[in-house]
RNA sequence: GGGCCCGUGGUGUAGCGGCCUAACAUGCCAGCCUGUCACGCUGGAGACCGGGGGUUCGAAUCCCCUCGGGCCCGCCA
């Protein structure tokens, strides 16, 4: 028997039609003389109805038939009588009366139910991923990041740009994220690494004169997961010459707009995308990547607590840090235990502390701790510059700016989720610009790149560069949304002078420029164009479209959050022979 | 490296010191049923409560350790 038909694109427009439908059980009513299949395929569920008068060696067939049967099924495509139609299956106006049934496959009861959208535990899940896909929820986001790939090729070639692989086995370079590393048979006591992005190969084909790239590369960093986070991820890695900032956003909003616009019933908060410099993400919302679909900003109280007797206030801006605060919407009236533990999470996202100011009904008083150490005229400023409500709840943060910001941001979701503040039906996109160039690593006590090495700063002269590295601006801009960062980039620096100021700003001795970049400064040397990129996260940006909180969610494969595949049981240990062909020695312990 | 949460028939839950010889739903098995669509009805099998140790006259229930899973911090852009 041959395939004439997919389950779920029969109509009304087929009937009359002899189709040959092939699919798994989804489910199998049993009426005694009539038995009825819902039949599945990746299309959808179609009703088979077998009759044993009509056909009974199919109703023999049938009547074994269990769930998760796979079966071939030949029949005739029938209009439904009225009032015996399906209003819920796209399907349901019409039903295949079977001719024959071929079993082409039984199946054991499976370990956890395929036809209904239960939760089953993680590990059952994703030990059975072959059968998890099969439910309606992962099919589902399978099939939209299908979609949304198609969109993004589609796009990008509509725009003339060329997709080209890069390897795989590259070189491992020290800045950013672990590497995973590939030990070479041929060269012993070497490895590759698998490459965190494809950066530097792609920045070397602009200078190869191919001009607009992408491509969808996988990535690997080897650091711990999260929900949002793999071991292994896709990116839509873009680069394009003679380009801008502008030539990149205006392209990536583009490709953005179609995506969430085709395929996700979520809808854009802002048309065009939001634009905020990273100076006032921080100021506003503590984060740069902030969630711009509710407000709960962050209010600066410094000025109103100035001369303050509150020494946990006054010793803060003594030394030069900031009082501020965001309002939590009718938690006045939260418990001490609730309350305890918000200061908990507090010092847990590197807080000193945090004062907790409930507001009273008249909304002129405090409550809390801390109140008494505030006179009626700091309460009052307070109050007036928060804007705070009777019955909000005040949350105070006092540190240096970097603590606040961090601190009060985290909170700030954590209030607008409490709250029911966030509509989960939008899609808030907003570029994120203006980064500084460098972060000064404390502990380290050097400049680290924010965003990579390659971005170019606003300032090319090397002179200017040099003497004052801090206050130099990047010209970056990311591309968050719903509290996500989707994907970052910049333009790049195409002159080696200024890629070697910046390399020497991190601290990288000359060797160690020529060792590791040495093959970047001579491209440069070579003609390299004017050039920016991109990189958004495929996985993030399916995520957001089918909205699921969850990154395995959105992959056929995942794995668990010790980073490893329970389907197929990786990592796993490898043959004495296979370590030694490698040059490799297992370390005893 | 650290913090928090979860772990009861295949699956999802209830039970949270004696009423548990562990309940419910679903799945599974058998029987009945010719228009259902989460079909229905009847009957049945199936867990000793993740594992180990302890407290107690008595533990699924309390404590400790351990294993497995998840979320978070660190890490990562």
């Amino acid at each position: 028997m041959k395939r004439t038909h997919r389950c779920g694109e029969l109509r009304a427009a087929n009937v009359d039609q002899a189709v040959n439908i092939m699919g798994w059980v989804h489910r199998r009513r049993d009426h005694g003389g009539l038995i009825f299949i819902d039949l599945r395929d990746r299309t959808g569920l179609v009703q088979v109805v077998v009759d044993p008068q009509h056909a009974p060696a199919a109703h023999a067939v049938a009547n074994e038939a269990r769930a998760e049967f796979v079966l071939a099924v030949r029949g005739r495509v029938l209009m439904r009588e009225a009032g015996r139609d399906n209003p819920n299956l796209a399907t349901g106006q019409v039903e295949v009366h079977a001719d024959e049934i071929e079993l082409l496959n039984p199946a054991r009861p499976l370990p956890f139910e395929v036809n209904r959208d239960v939760d089953v535990d993680e590990s059952v899940r994703l030990k059975y991923r072959y059968l998890d896909l099969r439910r309606d929820r992962l099919k589902r986001n399978i099939l939209v990041r299908h979609r949304i790939v198609k969109t993004m090729r589609d796009y990008l070639d509509a725009h003339d740009f060329t997709e080209i692989e890069t390897p795989n086995l590259i070189k491992s370079t020290p800045e950013g994220a672990r590497d995973y590393l590939v030990p070479s048979r041929i060269h012993p006591g070497e490895f590759y690494a698998l490459p965190q992005s494809p950066q530097q190969m792609k920045q070397l084909l602009m200078v190869a004169g191919l001009d607009r790239y992408y491509q969808l590369a996988r990535c690997f960093r080897d650091e711990d997961l999260r929900a949002e986070r793999q071991p292994e991820f896709t990116q839509l890695d873009i680069e394009m010459s003679f380009a801008d900032e502008s030539d990149v956003m205006e392209l990536v909003e583009g490709l953005y707009t179609r995506i969430a616009e085709e395929c996700s019933e979520r809808t854009l908060l802002f048309k065009p995308f939001q634009r905020l410099p990273y100076e006032e993400a921080i100021r506003r919302f503590g984060s740069d990547k902030p969630d711009m679909r509710f407000g709960v900003e962050l209010v600066d109280l410094s000025e109103d607590v100035l001369g303050t007797q509150f020494n946990a206030f006054a010793s803060v801006l003594a030394s030069g840090g900031q009082v501020k605060a965001i309002v939590a919407p009718g938690w006045a009236a939260l418990s001490r235990k609730e309350t305890d533990a918000l200061i908990e999470q507090a010092k847990q996202f590197g807080a000193k502390g945090l004062v907790t100011l409930g507001v009273g009904d008249d909304g002129e008083t405090v409550h809390g701790g801390a109140a008494k150490f505030l006179t009626p005229d700091e309460v009052k400023r307070i109050i007036a510059r928060s804007q705070a409500r009777p019955s909000d709840m005040l949350l105070i943060v006092a540190d240096q700016p970097a603590t606040v910001a961090d601190v009060l941001g985290r909170l700030r979701l954590d209030v607008g989720r409490r709250c029911g503040l966030i509509d989960d039906s939008k899609l808030a996109f907003v570029w994120v610009t203006g980064f500084p160039l460098l972060e000064w690593l404390p502990d380290e006590g050097r400049w680290h790149a924010m965003h990579n090495p390659f971005s170019a700063p606003v300032v090319m002269e090397v002179e200017a560069l040099k003497a004052e590295p801090g206050s130099i601006g990047a010209r970056q801009y990311d591309l968050a949304c719903n509290g996500y960062e989707v994907g970052g980039g910049s333009v790049r620096i195409h002159k080696a002078e200024v890629q070697k100021a910046v390399f020497e700003l991190l601290g990288l001795s000359e060797d160690e420029i020529r060792e590791q970049f040495g093959h970047m400064l001579e491209a440069f040397e070579y003609g390299a164009p004017p050039h920016a990129g991109i990189a958004t996260g495929l996985e993030r940006t399916v995520m957001l479209m089918v909205d699921e909180p969850n990154i395995r969610e959105v992959m056929a494969f995942p794995k668990n959050q010790a980073a490893m595949d329970l389907l197929m049981q990786a990592p796993s240990p490898v043959s004495p022979k296979q370590l030694d062909e490698l040059h490799l020695q297992l370390k005893p312990d």
